[in-house]
RNA sequence: GGGCGAUUGGCGCAGCGGUAGCGCAGAUGCUUUACACGCAUAAGGUCGGCGGUUCAAAUCCGUCAUCGCCCACCA
């Protein structure tokens, strides 16, 4: 073998760890990032562009991260492949609760509290924790190899990005979308602060349903007192009212007679009065109100003008109106209000009762409904184009069942509670004069009112954090760019500090930004299903919104949970999760993505076995070894066939396995299919194994052994093949691909595999030869035949045997023919002495026989073996087709299969019964000579 | 209370109208000059139950069962 300097690129064996590094860097470089692939993006063909769902600042990858990204990954690669100008949009969101949770926790390890700092001391001890963590998940996505345009990062608090936050408030504010009002809403106490109703997680607990006597002031109808069902019994110190429904005849006496209750413990009288939401059939029927601490019973309350009692403090305490119970906590309370009822004979009963609880999303404490001021966005408005932008196609989900999620959630939705009791986070930029009581909500900041000139006092309140991410699409993309008042009616600022008149936005078409126009809608939108509320549907609100009716992106794919290998989901809690990073470590990035998107198959969550990963760490070695098994053999002294030049196929086996290739790169062409990750990559694995390594590899050698034009013609073949194949699998693989591309001899100058063509099934189509994978069938069929009689008898597989093949059938003629051309790669595959083929060949006595594919093959075993197991195993197989057959026959003798059935299938169905009828007969005749 | 998904060889999954495929594990045999992270061969399934549609059903429809996930203001 001549010295190759390619041989020498390639180390013998596949070490992911010392390739990826540096591959990652030298793309970084290179610039093949950027939209512009540093000038190998083709600027005539449509952008693709995908922004990535931004995680969050204080993250580290996970699974579900992992799985996300390599999808995009993937999307995005193949699209720079086919010279598209492509950017992969990409950043971290500033996370408001976790992020704060971070910082305080650092802060409590120095015994101090955010309100130790002070607000202006704590926002930048939040920047500071950005700066030094903020870039591990970044960090972690060049790790998997993810094709970010990492030079223009993203952060949903840097000023551009809280420019595009302001206007889009001021805007909605402006317009009545953006409202102030006391509500009950869902109340994190160990965050102090409001979650939005898709931020609270429910989870059945096993609870009470206490049953309270509450005495009647006046005794009625025989009643002393009502007796009502609780499920929160400290909530009572808040009671303003006994509901129960008005068609509820134990009770009518009791509302006509506009009976009250005296309240125990804290002996308030409270009216009993009749309202719809009521049911008869819970409980007692009777139903405490508790206007300050339950959605329901607010809404009550405000029917019945009932006072609202707050009896809870921001951390979940009793406060003063809590009588004798002020300063225990919520659950301290439950216990003690509990006994309370008991000793004063008022406990009714207890009954086990099992109910919804909702939790913190961040934290996982139990929310609390409470009242409080907060602010809303109206969302029927913007939801009913967000609704149609989905049903008639503009936006599609993938796969399409999650529509129906969509649907249901915006036909239902609710105002928004926008408003938070952070510190980190856009704090709200409405304005208020306490002097004269002016209120506007100001792009830009101000010190002093413009009606009277006294001092401004900004809103406390920061926004949801999904709130800025709902910008993403747009705001990452120079949206709505540096000309702050260019929607405001050109009014001038009244002085500088002072706030200006009130600018009148008004939605702008997306014309009004070029850059932003040339690349929007994106194209597809990866998410896990959890945040199709949260994050999707906000999106495309806002989008339509904010830029005349554009959607922010065509496809919406909604991947698969990644759960451990039992089924359960990952998650802190059960200490199940893992490490994505150990697993690059491991097995490789490339390893983890390809078994990542093979399990993608839209029906299914996953079920992740690590161990599994070995599989793929497995193919990756092998793609590997064929490569340098096809790098040793590239003749150094003849002019070595370049990859890119297509080859003129030779033999058999060459025409065969163009064939073979050119059908996989058609099968991979794009279209809806593209999302079907795992087909494609089961395709990809089965073709590279099964048909390259396995047999074309092999058949190759013997064309390599017999130099010449054969050699050449293999040559070529391997080199071709091994890279289109590279090509097709660089975006699962980037990393050992890239690798493997970089030390084949190239034909054109291209400096990565990052920015090559991809092929595309037109381009090959001319290799496909339905002929040549007929005949390399045949082919396999008699080696197989050859190995499997080895294999049932024990014979070395250094013992060269004689075969004899008889064909039969209407196209016994031509079979032989190519067979019989084959003789010399079937005598090295199978390790045959003498070879005979022919329509009317002598089946030799004493030989084993397969019956296959219209081919008789005959494997002599002269002294060689046992025929008694011969005749077993040829009465088991003859069984086995009398069986077939006979379901055959039955087939075509029924009229209605043959009357309804297509004719291709009555066709295929005649021709089998017929080759069964051949292949029973020389069974028998077979039989018959042992 | 609604909705969605799953149920295929020991395990993990494909297939989704013409008589079941892959990988792993297990069996047997191989240092065949790319690869034992390999090669070869064989074995293993009446496709959850029951009905129905159809010439034909793992595949479509209904129903039941089991598991999982969402949504829902019954205190």
């Amino acid at each position: 073998m001549a010295e190759s300097k390619i041989e020498i690129e390639l180390p013998k064996s596949y070490e992911p760890s010392q390739i990826e590094g540096a591959l990652f860097a030298a793309w970084n470089d290179a610039g093949y990032f950027r939209r512009d692939a540093a000038g190998f993006a083709d600027p005539s063909k449509p952008p693709y562009t995908i922004v990535i769902p931004p995680p969050n600042v204080t993250g580290m990858l996970h699974m579900g991260h992992a799985l996300n990204n390599t999808l995009q990954d993937i999307l995005i690669r193949r699209a720079r492949m086919q010279g598209r100008p492509t950017r992969w949009i990409v950043g971290t969101d500033h996370a408001g609760i976790a992020t704060q949770n971070k910082v305080e926790q650092k802060l409590a390890a120095e015994g101090k509290t955010r309100f130790d700092l002070g607000r202006e001391a704590f926002v930048d001890a939040c920047w500071e924790w950005r700066r030094e963590y903020g870039s591990t998940i970044i960090e972690q996505l060049k790790g998997m190899g993810c094709s970010c345009d990492y030079a223009d990062e993203q952060f949903t608090m840097d000023a551009e990005y809280a420019q595009a936050i302001r206007r889009v408030f001021v805007d909605w504010y402006q317009n009545g979308l953006i409202y102030r009002g006391l509500r009950i809403i869902n109340w994190c106490p160990r965050c102090t602060t409001a979650l939005a109703d898709d931020e609270v997680e429910h989870a059945d607990e096993a609870g009470h349903l206490w049953h309270l006597r509450y005495p009647l002031v006046k005794p009625v109808a025989g009643y002393e007192y009502l007796v009502v069902a609780t499920t929160r019994p400290e909530t009572m110190l808040g009671d303003t009212g006994v509901a129960v429904n008005p068609d509820d005849e134990r009770y009518r006496s009791l509302v006509a007679t506009g009976a009250q209750v005296r309240l125990p413990l804290v002996d308030r009288v409270v009216p009993v009065f009749a309202d719809d939401y009521v049911d008869r059939e819970f409980g007692t029927g009777a139903v405490k109100v508790t206007p300050a601490h339950d959605p329901n019973d607010f809404e009550m309350g405000v029917r019945h003008g009932l006072e609202q009692i707050n009896i809870l403090t921001a951390d979940a305490h009793i406060n003063e109106n809590g009588g004798r119970f002020v300063g225990l906590s919520r659950e301290q309370a439950r216990e003690a209000i509990v006994a309370a009822f008991d000793e004063l004979g008022l406990l009714d009963h207890v009954d086990e009762h099992d109910h919804a609880v909702g939790h913190c999303y961040r934290c996982d404490t139990t929310i609390e409904p409470w009242a409080s001021e907060q602010w809303f966005v109206s969302m029927k408005e913007l939801a009913a184009p967000a609704i149609e932008a989905v049903r008639d196609g503009r936006v599609i989900f993938n796969p399409r069942r999650w529509e129906n999620i969509y649907f249901h959630w915006m036909e239902n939705i609710r105002d928004w509670c926008i408003s938070r009791q952070l510190w980190w986070g856009h704090r709200i930029p409405v304005f208020y004069c306490d002097a004269c009581g002016w209120t506007d909500a100001l792009e830009v900041d101000a010190a002093l009112c413009p009606v009277c000139g006294a001092p401004l006092r900004q809103d406390e309140d920061v926004l949801d954090t999904w709130f800025s991410s709902q910008l993403w699409p747009f705001a990452t993309q120079g949206w709505p760019g540096d000309a702050v008042s260019d929607t405001s009616d050109g009014a001038p600022l009244v002085a500088p500090g002072v706030a200006p008149a009130t600018p009148k936005a008004t939605p702008a078409t997306l014309a009004a930004w070029p850059e932003l126009a040339a690349n929007y809608p994106t194209q597809v939108l990866s998410t896990a299903r959890d945040i199709i509320f949260l994050w999707v549907a906000r999106m495309v609100m806002s989008s339509m919104y904010f830029l005349d009716g554009a959607v922010p992106f065509h496809d919406v794919i909604i991947h698969p949970t990644v759960l451990d290998k039992f089924g359960n989901i990952m998650s802190k809690s059960r200490g199940n999760g893992i490490d994505p990073m150990e697993l690059i470590a491991e097995y490789g990035a490339d390893a983890m993505r390809f078994g990542l998107a093979i399990q993608v198959t839209g029906t299914q969550d996953m079920k992740f076995d690590r161990e599994k990963l070995g599989v793929y760490r497995n193919f990756a070695t092998k793609i590997w070894n064929a490569a340098r098994f096809v790098l040793m053999n590239l003749d150094s002294d003849a002019h070595p066939p370049t990859a890119r030049v297509a080859p003129e196929p030779l033999t058999l086996a060459d025409r065969w396995i163009l064939s073979r290739l050119a059908r996989l790169t058609a099968e991979l062409d794009d279209g809806r299919e593209g999302f079907d990750f795992g087909a494609v990559a089961r395709l990809l694995y089965a073709f590279f194994w099964n048909e390259f390594c396995d047999w074309y590899i092999e058949f190759a050698k013997g064309q390599l052994a017999q130099g010449g034009e054969q050699r050449r013609a293999a040559e070529h073949t391997l080199v071709f093949v091994l890279d289109t194949a590279l090509r097709l699998l660089h975006p699962f693989m980037p990393f050992i691909t890239e690798r493997i591309w970089l030390a084949l001899p190239q034909g054109d100058t291209c400096p990565s595999l990052m920015v090559a063509h991809m092929p595309c099934g037109a381009e090959l189509a001319s290799y496909i030869d339905e002929e040549a994978e007929r005949s390399v069938e045949a082919f396999c069929a008699v080696v197989t035949a050859v190995r499997s009689a080895r294999a049932r008898y024990g014979i070395s597989p250094r013992q060269e045997l004689d075969v004899v093949v008889k064909t039969t059938g209407p196209s016994a003629a031509a079979k032989a023919e190519e067979l019989k051309n084959q003789t010399l790669q079937l005598q090295n595959m199978a390790r045959l002495g003498h070879f005979v083929v022919a329509v009317d060949a002598i089946k030799p006595p004493q030989s084993t026989v397969s019956i296959t594919q219209g081919m008789e093959i005959s494997v002599i075993l002269e002294g060689l073996v046992d025929f008694d197991a011969e005749r077993r195993r040829l009465e088991e197989r003859r069984a086995k087709l009398a069986v077939d057959f006979e379901r055959l026959e039955k087939k075509l003798a029924n009229e209605g299969f043959l009357a309804k059935a297509a004719p291709e299938v009555v066709e295929k169905t005649r021709g089998d019964a017929a080759d069964l009828t051949v292949a029973l007969e020389q069974i028998d005749e077979q039989l018959a000579s042992l």
